[in-house]
DNA sequence: CGTCGCGGTTGACAATGTCAACATTCGGCG
DNA sequence: CGCCGAATGTTGACATTGTCAACCGCGACG
C-alpha cells in the first residue's frame, strides 16, 4: 500500500533513471520504463521534469556532481606534492569513464553538454558541479610548486590536460584504447598505466616547454 | 516516374541518412523519415541493413572514412617537417570534429564504436578506415626526425596524442570549450589556437621527457 | 468542515522500429 | 521469346514510446 503522495518522487525518479541509463544506455532510455521503476504511472515523470530531455538533462548534472565529487575527492587525498596529485586526478577521471561509460556518453555527446546549455540557461552552478575548477585548482598549484609551467596561462594549460585526460577517458570507456591494445598483445590496464606515465613525464617541465 | 528498383539503394540511404544525422543529431534520428527522403517506403531499410542499429553502424563506418580521408589529406599537404604536419593533423581533426559534431557524437559515444563492436565482428577493416593509422605513421615520422622522443613506443606515444586531440575536438565539438572560454572573454577559435600552440610546445623534445 | 491546488493517474494520440505478407522487377534457363 | 525464382520494394499491422488533456486524491489553510 503506497502513499498517493511520494516523498520525494524527484529525486526517486532521478535514481531510477541512472538505473535506467546503466542498463540500457543512452540509446534505449524509456522514460515509462523509468517510471515503472520507481512505481508510479507513466506520465508522472512530467510534474517535475518538462520534457524526456529535461530529466536526461537533470542526469547529466547528477554525472556532473558526481565527476566533481570524485575529483575532489582525488584531490583530497594525501601525495607527495601536487605534481603526483595532477596525475591522481587524471587517473580518477579516466576510472570515472570506466565504471560510468553510459554517463560518460551521456554527458559529452550531443544528449549532452551543448543541447543542455541551449535549453537550459539556467544550468545549476555552484561549486559540487564545477570539475573543471578542480582541475584548473590543481594546475596553479603545480605552477606555484614549480611543476608546471608558471609562464602559461592556467586556463589554456588547464584545457589542454582536462582535454588530453577526457580524451583518455572516452577511448577507454568506448573500448578504442583496450581493443587496440589487443591487437598488439598488450592487456587494457597496462595500456592505460603507460600512457598515463607518459603522458606525467612529458608535461615534465624540467627543460620543456619554453 | 520512380523505377521500382532503385540502382543504389544501400548508397542513397547511407548519403539521406547522414543528412538526416546533421539535421537532427544522434538523438531525433528517424530511420522513417530517413526512408522518406530517399524516397522509399519506411521498410525498405530492411533490404540493405537488419536494423536502425546496422544502419548506425554502417554510419558510424562512414565517418571512419571520412576522418581517414581527412587526416590522409592533411598528411600529404606539404609542409617543412613532420613535427609541423603532426600539428597540423591535429587541426585537421579537431575541425572534423568542429564541422560534424553530431558524426563525432554518433562515432564514440555508446552508438558508436563499442557497441558496434560488440554487434558486427565483421568490421569493414582497411586503409581506409583507419584512422589512427594516419597518425601513427606520422608520429613515427616525428621520431625519425628526431622530433619526438624515438626511444618512446610509437602506439603508446601515438594513443596518448590521439587521446589530446580527440578530447580537444570533442570538447569544442560540444562546444564545451568555446563556451568556458567565452566566460574568460577569449573567442573559440583563439583558444583553439592557443591550446594547440601550447601542445605543440609541451610536446617538443628539446630536454623533456627521458 | 469545505475547498483549493499540487501531485499522481488514466486514457488517448501520433510517431517510431519491426515484422509478416504481398507485389514487382531482374536475371538466367528452357 | 517466355517463364520462374530470387532479390528488392511496398503495405499493413503491432507493440512501444513520448506527450498531453482530463480527471482524481490528498493535504494544507481558511
Amino acid at each position: 500500500m503506497k502513499q498517493y503522495h511520494h516523498p520525494d518522487l524527484r529525486r526517486a525518479l532521478l535514481d531510477s533513471a541512472l538505473e535506467e541509463l546503466k542498463e540500457f544506455g543512452p540509446r534505449r532510455f524509456s522514460q515509462r520504463r523509468v517510471s515503472a521503476r520507481a512505481g508510479v504511472s507513466h506520465a508522472a515523470p512530467y510534474r517535475h521534469f518538462e520534457d524526456k530531455d529535461a530529466l536526461l538533462a537533470a542526469l547529466v548534472m547528477e554525472g556532473m556532481r558526481g565527476l566533481t565529487g570524485v575529483l575532489r575527492e582525488a584531490r583530497a587525498r594525501p601525495a607527495a606534492n601536487s605534481r603526483e596529485r595532477l596525475g591522481v586526478l587524471g587517473r580518477a577521471y579516466v576510472s570515472f569513464g570506466r565504471e560510468n561509460p553510459q554517463v560518460l556518453a551521456l554527458m559529452f555527446s550531443g544528449f549532452g553538454f551543448s543541447a543542455l546549455e541551449r535549453k537550459r540557461p539556467k544550468a545549476p552552478q555552484g561549486p559540487e558541479y564545477d570539475a573543471f575548477g578542480e582541475l584548473e585548482a590543481t594546475v596553479r598549484e603545480c605552477q606555484a610548486e614549480g611543476s608546471l609551467d608558471p609562464g602559461r596561462d592556467s586556463g589554456i594549460l588547464s584545457m589542454l590536460i582536462w582535454s588530453t585526460v577526457h580524451g583518455l577517458a572516452v577511448l577507454f570507456a568506448e573500448n578504442v584504447i583496450p581493443s587496440m591494445a589487443a591487437e598488439r598483445g598488450v592487456s587494457g590496464e597496462r595500456a592505460e598505466s603507460e600512457i598515463l606515465g607518459a603522458l606525467s613525464e612529458i608535461f615534465h617541465p624540467a627543460g620543456g616547454a619554453a
